[in-house]
DNA sequence: ATCTATTCGGAGACTAGCTCCGTTTTATAA
DNA sequence: TTATAAAACGGAGCTAGTCTCCGAATAGAT
């Protein structure tokens, strides 16, 4: 159960709650993009109160991803002290293997909340620096470069595509340990 | 002007160029999401008659961007017989160029047209197979992977991104010399 | 049990995609 | 020319989806 904000009354807390596990369980199968009418028909409660909880599409992604966005971030303080370069790519791992399972996760935060993107970056941005001080990589990359060729690697994949990603990933990394400007 | 197939009347043929470049111009400044009315409309048609022509949104676009991918594909052969790691660097940058400045066109492209996409893969495939038989390139990368990662570079960027996009394309290129499985 | 603030939910306004078909235009040939 | 048939036009209107508004229903406090 996900609390929305202190005190809401229990037929509207219920409904909330409702909403948000149909709403995942729709995205993920139907993609985000699926009519928001019939998330409401399947959560059992009128379009009204959809509305009403979200205002539009992006919040209602927006609070579906909340918790994927959360567990990535937790994950990169947790990296933080171990062997930097590592750290930079397990996190990676971890930021493709979601932007995979929920269909281009990265990317919808990014569209549907500039907020929750950037605290991405802010997380993942201490390990890149780490990287970067042990000279492991390139010096002249941003931390929104890499999410950004990490979250277009696997949006919109097909399977066959899917089993690509490691290679891809690899040749990423591999390019980021490159001399960089000087 | 541009014949759509031989002999259309008079009319049909002005109002289907008048098409064409009515979009072209919209989709440059808009982006491909535009309503297909206001284009109508700015052609000085009915709304009918760009159904007539193009029965959706992606056979517009295809119309739209199929001189751009002829041009793409065109530029790969005269660099066929160019040393290998230019040729294939030469031909990445023109990729990127076109899709930066027609906003995101290698993806678009890949949803509107399947035939394009693997008309342009089978270009640029020459080239990577070129680079790839002088050990310049890993040789477990295929074609499409290269295309994905230059288009994810490059779709939806705002000004700023723009801005890193050479040292995004230097990195994947330096991650592609690298060992490879073996 | 009563009352009031909160929440519900669907009717309906609005927008965009797309189709259908009566009207208009072009090309042809008499 | 003019008549005619085929081709093309274009917008009314259907569908589907988003989002709003407000009378009805409900929770929870007294």
């Amino acid at each position: 159960m996900v609390q929305k904000t202190a005190s809401l009354r229990a037929d509207a807390q219920r409904n909330y709650d409702l909403l948000l596990h149909t709403a995942e369980k729709i995205f993920l199968k139907n993609g985000p993009a699926v009519a928001l009418e019939s998330i409401a028909r399947q959560a059992g409660v009128g379009i009204g109160t959809l509305y009403r909880h979200f205002p539009n599409r992006e919040s209602l992604i927006e609070a579906v991803y909340a918790p994927k966005v959360l567990a990535v971030i937790t994950k990169a303080s947790s990296l933080f002290n171990t062997s930097p370069d590592k750290a930079l790519l397990e996190w990676l791992r971890m930021v493709v293997r979601f932007s995979e399972q929920y269909n281009g996760f990265g990317i919808l935060v990014r569209q549907a909340s500039m907020d929750a993107h950037s605290q991405l970056a802010q997380a993942g941005s201490q390990l890149l620096e780490n990287a970067q001080s042990a000279q492991l990589v390139r010096s002249d990359i941003m931390i929104t470069d890499l999410l950004r060729l990490v979250n277009a690697l696997t949006s919109d994949m097909t399977k066959e595509e899917v089993a690509r990603v490691d290679t891809l990933i690899e040749v990423i990394l591999s390019g980021l340990r490159s001399s960089g400007t000087a």
